[in-house]
DNA sequence: GCGTCTACCTAAAGCATTTAGGCAAATGGG
DNA sequence: CCCATTTGCCTAAATGCTTTAGGTAGACGC
């Protein structure tokens, strides 16, 4: 009876690595088991069960992400850090693919509130200062970009843009010009 | 042995709305199979397996918003086009969640490529006319609409914008704003 | 009314999830 | 160094979903 030494902490790194081979919907108990050669009840003492596996998958993946967008912006400003922001999402995605899709799932609210997704939001906020919008548009661009980047990310992993011309790299630094040139000239509110 | 008169169109129908009301992931055979009060193996005449079913419940719901999308934008421009079109996606997550997150899941090249998503490509397309945009960035600017809406519906559905000020109603109409803006305004490629 | 088709059935195997309870390996105090 | 406690991993078993194979009876044409 050899200790393998799980952890809840080794069962989330390696059902992180299942997903980006598998995908995230396919990450499963018996394979996570079957990959740390050990019974599939053994797992149930690290983890509630393959709901709070996945929760966790994505709390860690939120938090990988976080990092690294926080790494590509510091010290860059204006145009320069939209585009390193924005190809952390695009890179993480072709990366870890089952990561990404896994950070796409939805949490339930309190879950979502304690997780890194408030340091996306903040961050993406960050950006902002490079261009002049006040709040509460900063808010509404916020949420565009995220919206933004979370879309394109999905579509190109479902194989929305592949196969046709022109190619998909184009197509993101062409988005990532056209927001650039947004941002500068944000719309003013209608006077109501 | 009552027949009930099963049909894959009655299966992949019933099978829509059990997504609207318990979700896509949680459509299963064997529930649909109790709604009909019928046993789960008499699923498998109709329909080749569980992933086959919820292709067809995407390809289903796939169209149903094409159709609704092509309902929107006739007899309409500009403007007034890209928000009717951009408000039936909106509207349509929110009528039918199940059938929403149906459209997002990926299909294989194939089946998309048969699949009403392309009429979606050709109606964003036909936005743009309102715009003077040429190719190729009319393929860009429908890339990017695209993953807007999609991103959008995808976040506010998992409550990314509940619950926080403003809410989600206002940014989706500053959004709309800004694309427009963005369109008429699109920038010109980088002269190399 | 008869034959044929086919819609739905029963049966069974396979796999994933989850809980309950047990044994042995690690850990640490005497 | 040894024993006690903890705990990591086990076996066993129940439940539920998926899928296939083969049978039976209802619908329908002749």
């Amino acid at each position: 009876m050899a200790r393998v030494g799980l952890t809840t902490e080794r069962l989330v790194k390696a059902g992180a690595e299942l997903a980006d081979e598998v995908g995230f919907e396919q990450v499963t108990a018996s394979e996570l088991a079957r990959r740390f050669d050990v019974k599939v009840a053994s797992l149930y003492s690290h983890v509630k069960n393959t709901q709070d596996l996945k929760t966790r998958i994505t709390l860690f993946a939120l938090q990988e992400l976080a990092d690294r967008a926080a790494d590509a912006i510091a010290g860059r400003a204006g145009k320069d850090a939209l585009v390193a922001f924005a190809n952390v999402y695009r890179d993480y995605e072709r990366e870890h693919p089952g990561r990404a899709a896994a950070a796409r799932m939805r949490l339930d609210p309190e879950t979502a509130a304690a997780s890194a997704g408030v340091r996306h939001a903040q961050m993406t906020r960050a950006l902002l200062r490079g261009y002049d919008i006040a709040e509460p548009d900063a808010t509404h661009a916020v949420r565009l970009l995220g919206s933004v980047f979370h879309g394109y990310a999905s579509l190109e992993s479902a194989g929305g843009f592949s196969h046709s011309a022109p190619d998909s790299e184009e197509t993101w630094t062409r988005i990532l010009d056209a927001l650039d040139a947004l941002l500068h000239n944000w719309p003013a509110p209608p006077t109501p």
